[in-house]
DNA sequence: TTAATAGTGTCTCTTAGACAGTATGTT
DNA sequence: AACATACTGTCTAAGAGACACTATTAA
């Protein structure tokens, strides 16, 4: 039918021949999910006495299939006909991992052309945090061969300012590093942010990729950065603590997200109104013990004033 | 051929392989973009001499087809196979209105299985904001049979807490209502805020649709509340002023898109980095004239600090 | 002179950052 | 007593918010 006739049926008529017709006429891509999680982790290592650090991880899965067979990639997959994409990025990262209910957020939507060597994959990544502590120990399922947990270094190895009028140039090259016991993958990725006027534009290119499967070194960083930019202005590192925590342990987290050591005053000022006592006491390490404290849930409505 | 047997093959054969047979095993969504973009207008209305009025407007076409017939639409359609989402809504809002080139970051990725009656759609919107005068006078395209400039107003109509030990309630009723001279439509949504701990989950459903086509009255406000999130804290609202502009005008964008009035001291010291003095003066109405200023582009130095 | 808008000086209050101190536990 | 960590008091600098003032133009 033509498309002129098609409009003159009413709206219920309309639906049915589109469906039967119209329905495939162009080639469509599939949609994926990509699910970046993190946790913050005390490190193994308490060889000395010395505060016990923590390393900020995050969630991988060793591919058991091509493409980038025996690479690692984040946990995810297709999206099914009969669900959304929220949906679709739980039901996959309990499928591979075993993590289930996780607080998550959409992040991005990854679309270049040629970014799966199959087929054309449209992907909604998300953010997502986890108290390790509260999950059940992984296990591999599905496609995957291996789950593991890996301490996520980044560092800006180069960075370049470029001015001509009213444009300003940035180009940056960003290397992630991932290490899981004796597995060490790495990704770069080149940065390239046009300032023009009031108008930026950022692209961005992988340059080297080893080990870490698709684009899924861009996925991480870009991933990093929205949890870094969150940490400071939300209560989204709450994700990352127990129920009940200490503060210099609260304070930790926020200082392995944001890779930088805070002060701790104005940490414990920062952090006030979210928190409430417990009355309850905890001796960490050796020496003078913490108090304890859990999240305090009327924090919301100072954010809805 | 076997999954196992498949991944026996070198990469390579498995790609081939793979889009020879396996690529359209499942049934696949469509992926479709959806520009929501504002821009902030002078009121025609110039009864009095006082201070010309600002307003925010957001772009509709009507549709000229099936479904949501003679409905308003945000502008945007199907990507195509061979590009990616960004160029695919950039080309759509050119086909549609004539817009061509703006600033335009994405939102939000819909993914609602019962979105689209016509089939399975997942929608990748965008926010744009566009200097009215620097656009062509608009002209409507392929199927749309008309296109407009609607004034935005939207309102919280009903809000309710509730508190049960941990976890945070907050039920919403938000109407939103757009007028293009004789034309008005509006649309409510419901919005349910769970705070669970530190873990907030959003709900929205549509309980009233006047003339708004598909779920757009939903990423429409979503796109407002982005828009005045990020007011505060970038440079966003010089895309909506001209080259040059004076101080007043640039406050008056804000209170607009903010829909509060703001402190004109404050205000000045707040973009005070991002403007520089031209050395100009302009008449604008009667009485004392304004200096004309224009966007810094060294402010962007300030933010990577 | 008055009306209307443009622009500045300065006070206060809040928040961010830094330093130095006290407190409490183990060794 | 020494040490390592927990926690607090207070100084200073920067930013947000509000008020009162001066400046410039046309009617």
């Amino acid at each position: 039918m033509e498309e002129k006739d098609l409009q003159k049926l009413s709206e219920t008529e309309f639906i049915d021949q589109y469906k039967k017709t119209e329905k495939d006429k162009y080639e469509k891509p599939s949609i994926a999910t990509d699910m970046a999680i993190f946790t913050v982790a005390t490190k193994k290592v308490t060889d000395n006495r010395k505060k016990a650090d923590k390393e900020l991880q995050v969630l991988l899965i060793r591919r058991g299939g091509h493409p980038y067979k025996g690479d690692w990639a984040l946990a995810g997959g297709f999206m099914g006909i009969d669900e959304d994409v929220e949906t679709a990025v739980q039901r996959e990262l309990k499928e591979e991992t075993g993590v289930d209910g996780v607080y998550a957020e959409q992040l991005y939507t990854w679309s270049a052309v040629d970014r799966d060597p199959r087929m054309r994959i449209v992907s909604v990544s998300y953010l997502a945090l986890v108290d390790q502590e509260k999950l059940p120990p992984l296990q591999a399922g599905d496609d995957a061969e291996d789950v593991r947990w890996f301490t996520v270094k980044d560092r800006v190895t180069e960075s370049r300012d470029e001015r001509v009028d009213g444009t300003v140039t940035r180009t940056e090259k960003i290397e992630l590093k991932l290490v899981s016991g004796e597995v060490i993958v790495s990704g770069t990725i080149e940065k390239i942010t046009v300032t023009e006027g009031a108008n930026t534009r950022t692209a961005v290119t992988i340059i080297e990729r080893n080990g870490i499967a698709f684009d899924h070194t861009e996925i991480i960083l870009y991933s990093l950065e929205r949890l870094r930019g969150k940490v400071n202005y939300t209560n989204i590192a709450f994700n990352l603590a127990g129920e009940e925590f200490t503060l210099p342990d609260l304070q930790q987290i926020y200082e392995v997200i944001l890779d930088k050591e805070l002060n701790k005053v104005q940490f414990r000022r920062h952090v006030e109104n979210m928190v409430v006592d417990t009355g309850k006491e905890i001796k960490t390490g050796a020496y003078r013990p913490s108090k304890l404290y859990r999240y305090n849930a009327a924090w919301v409505y100072e954010q809805w004033k």
